[in-house]
DNA sequence: CGCGGTCAAGTGGCT
DNA sequence: AGCCACTTGACCGCG
């Protein structure tokens, strides 16, 4: 089992997204920033390593405007042999990565531009690991999209757009998350029979919309959609309600008990564990601990 | 130099 | 009807 977090590291003085306003575009200033938010990622990768965090989710951010029609500089060219460094280091140490593209991605929105727009989106996250040198056991992870009043015709326009859009290489790497309101875990499966994209099971989203399964069986739902060499074992994101705040927010800190229960249910599957933790790197670490001393690592 | 309004993009639940 | 949250705040103009 590999343990990871999102995006960003708090130890470090460094961040691997940052950005500029559209309107302060220039070439200069895309390539200047590019270049600091890989090199802080080299730095979160070695932080990373350093404390046995194998997993990593890359964040969408690296490249700023990437999709957007304002950027037609090549900047897969100019930083192709930084990618492929960073590859490296990934594919030395054994480490996995994801990315998650955002809210914005929608791949069954009504909304032709949007559709377009969110493809675009998903060849560029797509390209980042293409360049890494990663194989398809590096992920991107997103979600159902819009139900817009009738769930079920979302749910197959999701499926043609898949099928009829999407170049091989997104495709290789897609997976479909539950998220907390529109999708189970049970829509996500008919997604999955649909497309064979794997299903990456949120525990706390499950909480939030299920049909009933208890965590044991919707783990052993979503690994069974996981083919071993193609997409490598079941991601998972874990995290616990936030007490007293809205239903689904996230925990600020690892509560190291329900950590400890929630590996007692999913015992027996092999699963990498994405930590949706507030204070990051630090509740990772404490993840690690708790693993560690159950004999899971 | 610190604060706060705003930022490329969509959707649905809550107040 | 408008606000807010979402995998992650960061930027930038203003005082």
């Amino acid at each position: 089992m590999k343990i990871g977090y999102p995006c960003m590291n708090e130890t470090l003085d460094c961040s691997s997204a940052r950005t500029f306003r559209l309107a302060s575009y220039s070439e200069e200033r895309l390539i200047q920033t590019v270049e600091m938010n890989l090199a802080c990622l080299r730095r979160i990768l070695e932080y990373n390593l350093e404390h046995g965090l194998l997993f990593f989710r890359l964040t969408s951010g690296l490249v700023p405007f990437a999709s957007h029609e304002i950027n037609s500089y090549n900047w897969q060219e100019h930083f192709k042999m930084t990618f492929r460094r960073l590859g490296d280091f990934i594919k030395k140490h054994n480490m996995r990565i994801s990315m998650h593209p955002d809210q914005f991605v929608v791949l069954n929105s009504p909304n032709q531009n949007t559709v377009k727009n969110s493809i675009a989106e998903l060849v560029y996250q797509g390209s980042i690991l293409d360049l890494m040198g990663l194989d398809s056991t590096a992920k991107l992870q997103i979600h159902g999209g819009g139900a817009y009043g009738d769930k079920g015709s979302a749910i197959h326009r999701f499926a043609e757009v898949y099928h009829s859009q999407l170049p091989d290489a997104v495709k290789a790497r897609l997976c479909v998350e539950n998220d907390d309101r529109t999708y189970s875990l049970q829509d996500c499966l008919v997604l999955h029979e649909l497309t064979g994209m794997p299903v990456i099971l949120d525990n706390l989203h499950h909480e939030c919309v299920n049909n009933g399964e208890p965590l044991s069986e919707a783990v052993l739902l979503a690994a069974s959609t996981w083919h071993p060499e193609k997409d490598g074992v079941l991601m998972m994101d874990y995290s616990s309600q936030s007490p007293g705040e809205r239903k689904g927010k996230h925990i600020q800190s690892i509560q190291e008990d329900l950590f400890h229960d929630f590996l007692v249910e999913t015992e027996g599957t092999e699963l990498d564990v994405m930590l949706e933790i507030k204070d990051k790197e630090g509740s990772a670490r404490k993840a690690l601990e708790v693993a560690r001393a159950m004999g899971r690592l």
